[in-house]
DNA sequence: CTTTACTGTAACAAATAATATTACAGTTGA
DNA sequence: TCAACTGTAATATTATTTGTTACAGTAAAG
């Protein structure tokens, strides 16, 4: 895991993004224990552990900010008999859905995903 | 199908939004066939079949706008080895992950999740 | 046939969120 | 001690979402 040595410049190159963004994406990885980096010059990021023990469920789970069903705007009004239980119903939905969709990645490895590039 | 005709007002009174953010939605709804409305007075809006007969994944597909996993901002560098072939990688593995949701989703009807609401 | 209560849209405004930019302190290698 | 990085904050810009107003069209009910 030495290796892969990468700048936010480059990777923002390679993904015409800004690097600060980069930077702060990675922050978040780093904290979800994905990526390590190294400051100072010849510095930049790098995975944490090598890339077949990073399963994509991980990665999902540290970069998704909501449920993939999407959970937002939701303050029904509670004097609405539905309106009050809907989101104690929705909840109980998305977590099943969303069991599923991480078993799935789970099977996944990021090692494998990278395979896919010639 | 003829009962259970609610108008956009009383929807956008029940989830605390506009109503013509409601009737926006509805719109869609129906040109998916999920919804028929009714004009004119005592007018409104209801299931275009038994709840029975809609599978959770068929509302899924008729309100998402974008994959679960996102599929935003990606006008990647076409210079970068990478770059150049990430958004072909992803789209396979985004169709991969939300076959599976769908399945999940197509196992479950609306009829289902409405009888949970007491 | 006129009033009333709706739908269906469009056009525009306001609020919110995403993205970009600038700036700079801290770190490390050369 | 300079150069090339990270890390982070503050701020600006842009895009998206949500809300509002407006109004034509439709149907029921008086």
């Amino acid at each position: 895991m030495g290796d892969e040595l990468h700048s936010s410049e480059w990777i923002a190159g390679s993904i015409n993004i800004n690097p600060v963004l980069v930077r702060k994406e990675l922050s978040n990885l780093r904290q979800h224990g994905l990526v390590e980096s190294k400051e100072g010059k010849n510095g930049g990021v790098y995975l944490a552990k090598p890339a077949n023990k990073i399963l994509l469920s991980e990665i999902y789970e540290a970069v998704r900010q909501e449920s993939a069903l999407g959970t937002k705007r939701t303050d029904p009004n509670p004097k609405c008999k539905v309106g009050k239980q809907i989101n104690k119903h929705l909840d109980s939905l998305y977590n099943e859905v969303e069991d599923t969709l991480m078993q799935k990645l789970g099977k996944k490895t990021l090692a494998e995903f990278a395979g896919k590039f010639t």
